[in-house]
DNA sequence: AGGAATCTTGCAAACGTTTGCAAATGACGT
DNA sequence: ACGTCATTTGCAAACGTTTGCAAGATTCCT
């Protein structure tokens, strides 16, 4: 720390300036980076920011350029409040999330939002001036407020599931396709009835029992059983004796919308000495770390989180240069373990 | 939407303030909610607002009044780049502290950063302008960074251990109280060669190990042996493997620093065939949900998340209106399953 | 009625950058 | 010596709010 510098303070641009014996505009063009400025008063320049450890303020950087650098990733907690706080598939996806981000050069505004209690959530964010774009990280029971959204506001990436014809940009799984290869995994390990563990009100899930019916109905099965269960552990391991409780040796197959859920569901069959997977057969969804964790190791239908954020970003990049994106449809994949 | 209204667009508060037939003192005030203005003007005002969605502009709200409404969290991936993307401790607390700073109006600005290869991570957040206070979760190694950056910005709190004497705001568990029930709880079940994992150039596990030996040294037992060990899942199985292997007979007792860890470690034994907790015992930290989903449940150290937030917040805030606050450090709880 | 006190409002100057435009400087060719 | 051209700089006007100050309008008191 050179001493006899640091006795003034460099508060903004125009103490540089005066330092630097220029104009504030050249020590912009000269922090920027700019060719216009000569190369000796440039790095000149350069070295006293840095001696005072000045940088640029980014407010007011942002407002004169119109743009923040700043991206928002909202996460609305619709259907059930107390879901994503634990859901570490979303919060894995925010990790990737802010990796690809910074990769790129922007940061990263979190809001966690509760639609029920406060319409206009998305409104407000966008509105808000802070961002240059948004991306929603799951749908939730909010479909026809994000497409309203999608109308007026292109810079904007969600989430979650793609329905045909839908309006606005989507990156997610193939979550129908995914209900399927989970159904023909329990059927091929010998299940004849099966359920559905999960809250269908998210359409994601309801995508998922919807693929695991299609299978069924093909097989002259009966159709699944759908257990409407909350995503809290506390609230989903009561949910789910209960369902156990309820239909035993009714049924002989499980598939969980969640690895989370399959994991706890998991606990749970072992409480009641159900054998899995000879008596009742067990399959997840995400390929969460858990999942090999199991005892037995749960089988699961995976999706590509890494490759999920990196689509998210990506598109909502090319929404920001002006083009239009169509959405995107990641292919899941079945992992046989030992549950199924 | 009212049709004929909806013609002209409001950009900003001049826009408004010809709308209303006001000046943009007036709309500002309005829509502030200040008494200075006369209540049916305001009405007036808020109604126009609402009915063209126009909200201020927070970037120049922000550069105006030198606030910004933004507390930064910053995840230093310091000692293991990939470590916290998949450990849900952390982001569990993100989960809380994003809920905790909006319930007091706050706005949270996401930053992971790589110490090593940017030396200046903290000054640069600080620095930009765009935050009012900043949460750094986890020290990692970067104790002496902290430090430096405390003594001369105060808005600032920390989650991580707490040393004798040191100069920046911290809030977390009681690490070596910690270590020390761990350790204690081993003992209680028979083991009497404890060995630990994790990786001990982050302070707060190092803090964790010097608990356990603690109660090693006072019992009269042999030195607890340290085995350093990565926290990304697919490393971490690999060498926990390793050091299974090579101290198979040996050891009667792990301390494990994290949940995720001691899973980890409990497939690895389950596969090794080492009987738990009749030939070792086991115990982990942080009792996350994961710790009752085991076979066998696992006994843990608790760490109350949710008030560990809380805590952050409660002091950041009490930093920023300018009190001085001194470090909040959190009793640790030991959680008895069937491990040890 | 006159003056003080209280409410409301408008004016204009900030906040700290960026950037189009024009001016200054110097090099170079004729 | 003059004009042309390229390079480097400064000027000043934005970006959209907030807020101290003062002025205008209204009420109230004596």
């Amino acid at each position: 720390m050179p001493d006899r510098d640091t006795k003034a303070t460099v508060r903004n641009i125009t103490d540089l300036a005066r330092l630097a014996g220029v104009s504030p505009g050249t020590v912009s063009r000269a922090l920027a980076g700019k060719s216009l400025v000569n190369t000796q008063t440039r790095e000149k320049i350069q070295r006293l920011a840095r001696e005072h450890g000045f940088r640029p303020n980014q407010m007011a950087s942002g407002l004169r350029r119109q743009k923040t650098g700043v991206i928002g990733v909202v996460i609305p907690l619709g259907h059930d409040s107390r879901q994503q706080i634990s859901d570490s598939f979303f919060m894995t996806l925010l990790g990737f999330l802010a990796d690809e981000l910074t990769r790129h050069g922007y940061d990263l505004m979190l809001r966690r939002v509760v639609p029920e209690t406060d319409a206009d959530w998305l409104d407000r964010f966008i509105g808000s001036g802070m961002i240059d774009g948004v991306i929603v990280i799951g749908q939730s029971d909010q479909f026809d407020r994000i497409e309203e959204v999608a109308d007026g506001y292109t810079p904007m990436v969600v989430w979650g599931n793609h329905a045909e014809g839908q309006r606005h940009c989507v990156v997610g799984s193939d979550n129908r396709l995914g209900g399927r290869l989970a159904a023909e995994r329990l059927i091929a390990a010998g299940a004849r009835r099966i359920a559905f563990l999960g809250d269908t009100t998210a359409i994601e899930f309801a995508a998922r029992l919807a693929g695991a019916q299609d299978v069924a109905a093909r097989m002259g099965l009966p159709p699944v059983l759908a257990l409407p269960t909350h995503l809290s552990p506390d609230r989903a391991s009561e949910e789910i004796a209960g369902h156990l409780a309820a239909h035993a040796g009714e049924i002989d197959g499980i598939f969980a919308a969640t690895d989370t859920l399959a994991a706890l569901c998991l606990t749970e069959l072992r409480r009641q000495e159900i054998a899995v997977p000879d008596t009742v057969r067990l399959v997840g969804f995400d390929d969460l770390p858990i999942a090999r964790q199991t005892v037995p190791p749960l089988t699961t239908v995976r999706q590509d989180i890494a490759a999920g954020a990196r689509g998210l970003v990506d598109l909502l990049l090319r929404r920001l240069a002006g083009e239009t994106t169509e959405s995107l449809v990641l292919p899941p994949e079945l992992v046989v373990r030992e549950t199924a």
